[in-house]
DNA sequence: CGTTAGCACTCGATGGCGTTGAGTGCTAAC
DNA sequence: GTTAGCACTCAACGCCATCGAGTGCTAACG
């Protein structure tokens, strides 16, 4: 049996309803709505032919049907109507996201908080892998006796920075001759080349070899566990408690343990490379709590090199159309917020 | 009436078995109870005399009693009895707490979450008044024409950065030398005070006279505004939904919302300055969604000259006597992993 | 006089039961 | 191919009786 242009009209009608109400659709319903010009017996016929077909379910027999998740997969790549965002809806957007720019970790926050103000879903913000990040300054602050802060500029002004051993009797001065060397060689490198132009350094540089290889360590560190928990950027939480999907409190405490999962929600949200948004329905992403959720996802750059990842976490039957919009254009927002800085 | 030794000795019984079990209290729980020698029938008596002067409730006439907020007040104040951590536990904490010991923020986000983990509430760590810590290291890195990233390194290795403008023409020698200047004029004074000091270093420096004044500009504003959203980190949010009390969803919610909200909490974890536990019952915090919770906070010492704040989030019914323990060992733990890089 | 056994009373929680109504599938007529 | 009609299903709702934990009161007891 094939879909034809009545039955993709009556699914789309169904999703439609079911993502506004979250009640199973009946028959009735449909025929009512404007559009489609059929009788409540003419629509249970398609009904029960989807059904068939995989696209609907019956919690039980005397309801409604409610959309199957292969259904919700044919609606956002065939079915669903895009709307745009209004200009008005935009530019307070992009004013809000302004609003902390002095620094690039206002700016993220800023737009995860755009994104569940926008959507009533919740968000979620990754940082660029440290990896494919430039370096543009290091510096060596004393802290106290044999210790330093190594401060690390990347691209668009991200910092990180850790606390290193140095060798005894390293004053301000050898720790700031220190960091011009470093600044030197190191500017420019992509932080996951950085090895090699370390090794280049060690050789010519004997006496504080120590402390080089520590830094060094440091540095590796960072990029092979590939990130910290104040890369990932969670807004909203709270906002999926309004839906009746979550009205029990086992699931959404299950939900929130997720988001409290730094690690978990970085997997998650990873992507290839495109810049196009990414749906992920449902059962189609790995992690079992989040089975009745989908997942939207959109790239930002940061530089030339680096992209992050803005995402939303919301009920299988969300509004796409909206989130797409939003994630669409707050991921060129904050692109070209992050690029001013580049 | 007065409370004589056998009221304190019941309402102590009720309070500790309300604490376990978030049911009301009947008067054959309590005699059975080891340790109270009565027959329900006395204990009905004296709890009858105990809701009378407000120390206790009943939901309706035929359930158990239910302590009131002024009871739970009395029980801090001088009925609970403390109890130690294990040395193994200890042990744990501390260790848990240093494994992410190369950054500050690192460290404070471990302390929250061995705070969740140790007490099943929620915990909630504000790091110290930027306005009480002292610059150590002020360093302008340019990040693209006419821009560039100011970094200050505070006590213990805090490091807040923002973007500022600057004059054309300036390369990175131009800014390194600034820099330069811009430590040794300002290092070792409290945030609080450098507005004297710019002062003082702009009458010197005509020509960077523009520069100089967005520097002042950029660390007054983050010192007024009193520091951002990172400042507060939130553990274990998920636990509370764990209680009977948060079964309902709406509460959850409206928790959560609170949670999100930085300002509040930050707000609401405000204390004087001594180094004590303190203890805020239900309506005794200001926030109106909290008015069903307690928060215990302490202190932990950064540097010479500045605390921050650690708390914990639960029911009014919460095990005071073991939050107390928890937080008093974690406040001297994360003093210690902090004032190493004094 | 404090303590306690006994007893009637209260009231939320629980579970069975009939009713209601939204929705279905099937059939026959258009 | 479409639709009106109809019997059927089943969760949701409200009603009611039952149950039991807990109370307050009174009278008896040491």
């Amino acid at each position: 049996m094939q879909l034809d242009e009545r039955k993709y009209r009556i699914l789309q009608a169904i999703i439609d309803d079911y993502i506004m109400t979250a009640m199973p659709v009946g028959s009735r319903t449909i025929s009512r709505k404007s559009g489609v010009g059929f009788s409540p017996a003419t629509i249970r016929n398609e009904m029960s032919d989807l059904e068939e077909l995989g696209y609907l379910a019956q919690p039980h027999t005397s309801a409604g049907r409610v959309p199957s998740y292969k259904a919700y997969r044919l609606y956002v790549d065939h079915l669903m109507k895009t709307c745009k965002l209004t200009s008005d809806e935009r530019e307070r957007m992009h004013e809000h996201l302004m609003s902390r720019s002095k620094q690039v970790e206002g700016v993220i926050r800023s737009a995860a908080n755009v994104l569940s103000d926008a959507t009533k879903y919740t968000s979620v913000i990754v940082a660029p892998k440290l990896g494919t990040l430039r370096i543009k300054h290091v510096q060596l602050v004393p802290v106290a006796e044999r210790t330093a802060l190594m401060i690390i500029v990347t691209t668009a002004g991200i910092v990180k920075d850790a606390v290193i051993r140095v060798p005894e009797g390293l004053d301000a001065d050898d720790l700031y001759g220190i960091s011009r060397i470093l600044t030197q060689r190191l500017a420019d490198q992509p932080l996951a080349g950085v090895r090699q132009a370390f090794a280049d350094l060690l050789k010519n540089a004997e006496q504080n070899r120590k402390l080089l290889g520590e830094a060094l360590q440091v540095i590796e560190k960072r990029l092979e566990q590939g990130g910290d928990a104040s890369d990932v950027i969670v807004g909203g939480s709270a906002n999926l408690l309004e839906y009746p999907e979550y009205s029990d409190v086992n699931k959404a405490r299950s939900f929130l343990s997720v988001l409290e999962s730094k690690d978990t929600l970085r997997q998650l949200m990873g992507r290839e490379g495109s810049m196009e948004v990414s749906i992920r329905i449902g059962p189609e992403n790995q992690v079992p709590e989040l089975n009745d959720c989908s997942i939207v996802t959109a790239s930002y750059r940061v530089g030339d090199h680096s992209t992050g990842t803005l995402g939303i976490i919301g009920p299988t039957r969300m509004n796409y159309n909206r989130v797409i919009s939003v994630l669409d254009f707050m991921g060129r927002a904050l692109s070209d917020v992050l690029s001013e800085y580049k």
